[in-house]
DNA sequence: ATATATTAGTTGGTAGGCAAACCAACTTGA
DNA sequence: TCAAGTTGGTTTGCCTACCAACTAATATAT
């Protein structure tokens, strides 16, 4: 939402703290320019705008990811959905008890390890993911269009490679014990 | 993104879906190449990784950005923060009211509009964000280091691109509103 | 086989996020 | 001046996230 000229469209002086200046845009200084919190802009005006679009349906964003993670890895384990989507699996618990609930999955036990369950989709869990998968469609159609094909693929690239180096890297300080 | 050598070298067969292959790799498919996904693991990844470096100092990394912001504009709102941290105003309440309770911020009331409250940094605030600048500096040169200097300027233009477009059209639904 | 370590998942506690409802103060218009 | 609308902040309620600690089951070592 811009909230730009709804307090004034003169643009008073921006430094003079005066009474007209209602919020001064801020400035942004060494941080507009880094990359972290860029990123961070960038990934919660994502999921705002994604959350827009899921939320016309009864569908949490949160979903999204994880139905179709499970569609397209029927019987994976919670564990394995926890490291995909960087979530702890503590936190994978509620949600996936709320989405078997709701009759979206099925956890069935493992016969081959009794601790774990396999989860997969249930018809209306398809039906869900295929609502869902639409709103998701249509929200990277919109990221997509912002961009050149190849800035696009640059910047998945980029994207990948700061993640990559960051979570396999994750701990440089003590004396590392990488194989034992 | 993968996983290996996180755990430890066990390195069973991987495919087989045996007792031992405890959790698959999951495939991420289609996910894994939207921009929308990665920019959150990467978000997650970044901000993972600029907590384990404040998290040695008694100081939580949600603080950096408003402490930064805050000494770069004296005399801000709480609005104006909100904006610019793209967080929500109720968010902010209970952090600036903790930050002040430290004694690490002032809100002094606007002399003139009695509602809000112009907020800036003690000294002891100064102090606690030379800290965590540190930090951020310690952050901001591990994420560069990852890539070229055009390259990370290209990231960061990147991102803003996406941020902006975001936030600037995020109506776009119903007939549009003709301004009044 | 039995003790020890690991691993899958859950629970409880806490922190941070949003949205909606609310109050107080400012603005505007008649 | 006074009513209506807007805006800055706070409160409340709910959701999501993490971590640490726990249970149950598996794996490993002796």
């Amino acid at each position: 939402m811009r909230k730009r000229t709804t307090t004034r469209a003169t643009a008073p002086p921006a430094d003079a703290a005066g009474p007209g200046a209602a919020q001064a845009p801020v400035q942004l200084g060494w941080l507009g320019e880094t990359i972290a919190y860029n990123l961070r802009l960038a990934q919660t005006a994502s999921f705002q705008a994604f959350s827009a679009l899921t939320g016309d349906l009864g569908l949490r964003p949160g979903w999204y990811a994880l139905l179709q993670l499970i569609g397209d890895n029927p019987g994976v384990s919670q564990t394995a959905l926890s490291l995909a989507t960087s979530r702890d699996k503590s936190t994978l618990t509620p949600l996936l008890g709320d989405l078997e609930r709701r009759g979206l999955i099925r956890r069935e036990p493992d016969p081959l390890d009794r601790r774990g369950r396999r989860i997969s989709l249930t018809e209306a869990g398809r039906a869900k993911l295929a609502l869902l998968a639409e709103c998701a469609a249509r929200h990277d159609a919109r990221l997509n269009a912002l961009f050149a094909p190849e800035q696009r693929q640059h910047l998945v690239a980029l994207l990948k490679t700061l993640t990559e180096a960051l979570t396999t890297e994750t701990p440089p300080p003590e004396s590392g014990p990488p194989e034992d």
